[in-house]
RNA sequence: CGGAGUGUGGCUCAGCCUGGUAGAGCACCUCGUUCGGGACGAGGGGGUCGCAGGUUCAAAUCCUGCCACUCCGACCA
């Protein structure tokens, strides 16, 4: 099989179109009667995931997409905002948490487990521990700080229930990163890149994130904000000044050494609480009436500085300017990245299917045949495919023998932002159509002029 | 972890109360007619009825235990 095309810039790109009759696309047309909420009921319709145990899913090809996708994307951020990816394993010892007091501390969350020499080992719900280790095994100097190093990888958290499907899973794809700082202020300044990187990661997803002050809980600490973005079936109660809504995201030139902190304080001057920690009376005083915004919203992300707190009992040291050892200032910063897939649909969806945002798309274009062996509507489609995959475009073929209808409800189920309609009845007018997912907007235009509009 | 439920073909469900050798719709296969918003007809394939015991001539159905899953609540990226 062939996974890369050399297209005409050199670049090697990797081959994304997919004919449905070679895909895997279980399509459920009724609603399996375990799932609640939209996201978890249109991610099995759509064949995206496949509940294998409580909290724990498989992830079919088209949802795997779609991971990939915003995976990337925080990928992208994390890099550009100076942190430095690596892979840590998902089972740790046991007695690395004994170090910091945790394996006690954290309860029957934590999936424990021994190995064939009764060693203890567990499934990490977090890293702080290892990256802690890692770190102190090789950074000896504040020379070397700041660093900020994270990963992308499977968590295993033994919730007590597991629910809305990927919503709250068991075990989810989370994004860590881990800040080291020789003292409090460079930690904030840490913190303050991690924060700006939030906001454009949760903007290019299309998504509003707002950063709202948040307890530490067991992660501890004293400054910490979780990102949520705003949603009728979110687990939490949010309070805002709705202001915050239309606040300017940082674009792709931010300036990662700059002062980063007017974009803080803009972002975190209204009024912005989650019910965990909201005051009425000062919601009261500060937001004028028209402008408090009582709602729900789901965490996508939060962001911890907690200082020493790892730092001291696994005695994570550098030697300072002064010659003598500093315990290092730590901050963690965590992406759902497995929960932002149901957290999109929840914001990007209608009652016949998902509406997916282009930049997490698992196809930005679906082309549906609708007379599938026709002798007209058959070489179109081909010359539109080949021509789509060769721009670029991620291209879905809707080629199996079905009717216009079945095709029309499978292409809004899964939520491909552009699908091309392809019938004997335009053609014969030498026309396609162009519907647009998001808001069901048609065009009847040429092939050529739909490649053309295509043209990445 | 408290409370309430549910396990019957891939999906949604009926059958259970009142025991008698397992059904429907959708999906799937074959043929034909169809074909711009989930077609129709005819024929066909597919199920250890969650698992293990027990009662009985006979258990999907009654009894006991276990397992899994779901929902409400308390808790969490």
């Amino acid at each position: 099989m062939r996974l890369h095309s050399r297209s005409d810039d050199e670049t090697l790109k990797p081959i994304s179109s997919m004919r449905l009759s070679r895909f895997f696309l279980p399509i459920l047309r009724e609603t399996p009667k375990e799932a609640e909420i939209a996201s978890h009921r249109l991610m099995l319709r759509a064949g995206m995931i496949r509940q294998e145990a409580a909290g724990i899913y498989a992830w079919l090809p088209l949802g795997f997409r779609v991971l990939k996708k915003i995976e990337q994307i925080v990928r992208e951020e994390q890099d550009r905002a100076g942190a430095v990816e690596l892979l840590m394993p998902t089972l740790q010892l046991a007695d690395l948490w004994r170090e910091s007091g945790r394996y006690d501390a954290y309860g029957p969350e934590m999936l424990r487990i021994k190995d064939r020499h009764e060693r203890e080992l567990l499934y990490g719900p977090t890293n702080e521990e290892m990256i802690t280790e890692i770190f102190r095994a090789s950074i000896r100097s504040y020379r070397d700080l700041p660093k900020n190093l994270y990963h992308i990888q499977w968590k295993f958290r033994d919730e007590q229930r597991p629910r809305f499907g990927v919503m709250r899973g068991r075990e989810f794809l989370m994004k860590d990163a881990y800040s080291f700082d020789v003292d409090e202020t460079g930690a904030r300044l840490s913190y303050n890149r991690m924060f700006v990187a939030y906001l454009r990661t949760f903007a290019r997803m299309g998504l509003k994130a707002i950063p709202m002050r948040a307890e530490t809980g067991p992660i501890g600490g004293d400054l910490s904000h979780e990102f949520l973005i705003l949603a009728e079936t979110g687990e939490s109660g949010v309070f805002c000044d709705n202001e915050v809504l239309d606040l300017p995201v940082p674009g792709e030139d931010v300036d990662y050494d700059g002062d980063l902190s007017p974009i803080v304080r803009q972002w975190t001057s209204h009024y912005a609480a989650t019910q965990d920690v909201h005051d009425e009376a000062r919601f009261e005083r500060e937001v004028p009436l028209e402008r408090r915004l009582q709602t729900r919203g789901i965490e996508v992300g939060q962001i911890f500085y907690f200082g020493t707190k790892y730092s001291v009992p696994m005695n994570a040291v550098v030697s300072g300017p002064d010659g003598v050892e500093h315990t290092i200032h730590g901050g963690s910063y965590g992406v759902g990245v497995s929960r932002l897939v149901g957290a999109i649909i929840e914001a990007f969806h209608d009652e016949n299917g998902i509406k997916w945002p282009e930049p997490v798309a698992p196809f930005q274009v679906v082309i549906l045949n609708l007379k599938q062996g026709g002798s007209d509507t058959d070489p179109a489609c081909e010359q539109l495919y080949a021509a789509l995959t060769a721009q670029g475009i991620d291209t879905l073929y809707h080629d199996l023998d079905e009717r216009p209808g079945a095709k029309f409800a499978a292409a809004d189920l899964i939520g491909i932002p552009w699908q091309i309609l392809v019938g004997p009845r335009g053609l014969a007018e030498g026309k396609i159509e162009v519907k647009r997912r998001s808001d069901g907007q048609r065009e009847l235009m040429s092939p050529a002029d739909a490649l053309a509009r295509f043209d990445a």
